[in-house]
DNA sequence: TATTGTTATACTCTATAACTATA
DNA sequence: TATAGTTATAGAGTATAACAATA
């Protein structure tokens, strides 16, 4: 997925190319740390915001997240396959589903947030915890800027 | 592609996750920013990279990227059917292609160039120089741990 | 044998529009 | 009429495997 340290040309003082290449490292990282979970990034997000959120309905797990409606669906669908989050129709509007977190997806969210860290340590080896706190800072100021935001 | 500042649980102190939320925020506002050119931040990265190295073959600016070989195949087709780039046979080794910039190609990057500017202007603005350049050597760091290239 | 480019393919993420059922 | 969830669909990014031509 990447390579080469060369010559980009007009790229190189552009943060978005270092914001692209630094989001991609650690995609390609991430999906490995998950290796043999059945896990990917957006299913952790969605399995943390349950957990930290009991009761919460899918339309707002996707705003919480930046995710589409749409696009929940067939999410919310594989984790309940997986039995990691359990869906009922929330009886103060049936339109709602309610989500809840199970005992598989507790433990689940807990393996996975394990191999996390070892992850985010080995992309973060080098830095201070205050380089990594002004990095948390720098990148959720520029979080706040999304255009879907606003 | 976003929203509802809100409760992320477990996810909040993480930086792959910060990094992937404004990767995002950055990936949307620059695609408004090349509206109408028809240029994509792919695109561009090649654009700019041809630009930089002339004579240069496909599979380089993949490496250079992290772009997949396979995946090349049709960007580079794009950009040559727009004629933002000029693609003919290495005489110095006739399986590879020797690609450069044509004219409409160096007028597009710097069009593109401009408008890529304003938007890092609007996306970074509150960021003093001091934090840009902190931002733009961390981000560096980290795409150098990149799996696909170790 | 290794490398350049190619084709075919597949999975994921993201986005929009139109539908249903409830509110 | 507005909202929650759904379906269908499409575009884009990324990945692998197998092939032809050339080195």
């Amino acid at each position: 997925m990447a390579g080469e340290q060369e010559n980009v040309g007009p790229l190189g003082p552009l943060v978005g190319y270092h914001l692209r290449r630094a989001f991609g490292a650690f995609a390609a990282d991430f999906a490995n740390a998950m290796d043999g979970t059945g896990m990917r990034q957006v299913l952790v997000g969605i399995l943390a915001v349950v957990s930290g959120s009991p009761g919460i309905n899918q339309g707002a797990v996707g705003r919480v997240l930046g995710i589409k409606r749409a696009n929940m669906v067939s999410l919310i669908n594989e984790l309940v396959d997986m039995k990691l989050i359990a869906r009922v129709v929330d009886p103060a509007d049936r339109r709602a589903f309610s989500l809840t977190i199970t005992d598989s997806g507790r433990a689940m969210l807990t393996d996975c947030l394990a191999k996390i860290e070892a992850h985010e340590q080995q992309m973060l080896a080098g830095f201070s915890d205050e380089e990594r706190a002004m990095l948390l800072d720098l990148l959720s100021r520029i979080e706040r800027r999304d255009p879907a935001i606003a």
